[in-house]
DNA sequence: TGACATGTTTGTGTATACAATATACCACGT
DNA sequence: ACGTGGTATATTGTATACACAAACATGTCA
């Protein structure tokens, strides 16, 4: 019952998808009735999904009313993806010094081992299967500290442009030794989780911490990939050019 | 010309201050009409103020609709001192790595003169003084970084509730040793800057995180204090029995 | 011809009216 | 007495109307 679609909802994944989608990348105001209209609602629930963007840091407020897509340098980008690896360390820290769940551990475990079937054969990975269940290992990481205010902030510092844990995962063809590096990315998944196990919580969170920095060298080949790139990435359109 | 009072200012500083102060702690619906007659202003921009308190998580959203005024346990307290250490560590970390302006931190470096001053005679502290410039210190420090988001970050999770830097400087009678604990924070405080000046990020951010710590002792006193007390501290009433 | 003033127009911020939905209450049946 | 159903009321979610401020264009004067 609590998927029951209303029109915030609506404006908020319209608006978001139009955004990433880069169309109104130029800087100028977005404009409430057009906006509104475009997506079949009233400007009310739209005006609470720019509001709500703002707080994400999609979009940015202009001093003399309404508000703007935001611009992000390659610098800002960065920083987001070491954000996440900082509040992901922290909770994969907390739970190895507080005890994680052993039934979520469990179940980490299995996401852990589809995505080792998932890169079973080198030459014919199942790149779908790779992106879900990175996602719900990402996911399921944050909620083993128990803290859900570690689980909150995750999701959150995940959802900046170009900073999920999932962002960079579709570009397989333009990224040099692509599937070398989705096997190591599952290589520190493994230790990350036998930290916890071990209670070595320093050692979890630099996992984690490092492990996020893998999303540094695609970030890089993707920017420096050319114009074309922008728009099959979601979000990399926003990317200004310093 | 910024600071023109909109509507939607009014009901943010009203409502916050109305919800710190515990009289709709009781976890019952907020009630957007009686709430907007009070504040003085129609429903839209106080609908605007609740949304924005939700995303602060001070207040939480019903299935049914409306909010409420959000509970919190010791150990979420707890954990968001902690993540405030963790995000303050990070911005001095990528200051000192980074090396920050010499004009920011000298600017720093007089804030920490002054405390100095203000705690010159243990025996008349001038604790006004302290608690304005340790907020003044504290905002400064997220800033040495030069990233916009740390600064953001840090910001933001210093306004979850009792987690700010400043939550629990009012107490001084009611937190034994209080005085004592106020120099080895400046002592810290030093530290800090130290740290940055000599580029040792690891050290900083350590020292980021302990300096974040202190709380933890005042809020376990304030919490063991009786209820008299909650009726002081902004925010303490929110705290749940468990 | 250029700078400034003024009317026009567009668009946001706010209030209010309306519709959809949840809650409370009461009657009725078991 | 207690539970169940239905209706009435209250309250939220959404749409629209209005007021005011900002951007723009046009015209006037230097």
């Amino acid at each position: 019952m609590s998927d029951r679609k209303t029109q915030f909802d609506k404006a908020l994944l319209g608006l978001r998808s139009l955004v990433m989608s880069g169309e109104f990348a130029g800087s100028a105001r977005l404009p409430e009735v057009a906006l509104s209209e475009r997506l079949g609602l009233s400007r009310t629930p739209l005006r609470q999904a720019m509001d709500h963007l703002v707080a994400e840091g999609l979009l940015e407020r202009i001093e003399t009313g309404g508000c703007r897509v935001a611009r992000f340098t390659l610098d800002d980008i960065n920083d987001a993806i070491e954000l996440r690896g900082v509040i992901e360390g922290t909770a994969v820290r907390l739970a190895a010094e507080r005890g994680a769940d052993p039934t979520a551990l469990a179940e980490v475990e299995r996401v852990l081992d589809r995505i080792d079937t998932a890169l079973k054969h080198p030459d014919h990975i199942d790149f779908d299967a790779y992106i879900s269940e990175n996602a719900s290992f990402h996911r399921l990481l944050s909620h083993l500290s128990g803290s859900l205010l570690m689980q909150r902030e995750a999701d959150r510092v995940s959802r900046l442009p170009l900073a999920s844990p999932s962002a960079f995962l579709r570009e397989q063809e333009l990224i040099p030794d692509f599937n070398a590096s989705l096997v190591r990315a599952q290589h520190q998944h493994r230790a990350i989780v036998e930290a916890i196990r071990a209670r070595e919580g320093a050692r979890a969170e630099h996992l984690a911490r490092e492990h996020a920095r893998l999303a540094r060298r695609n970030l890089d080949y993707l920017a420096n990939a050319g114009p074309g790139v922008a728009t099959r990435v979601p979000g990399l359109s926003l990317l200004s050019a310093e």
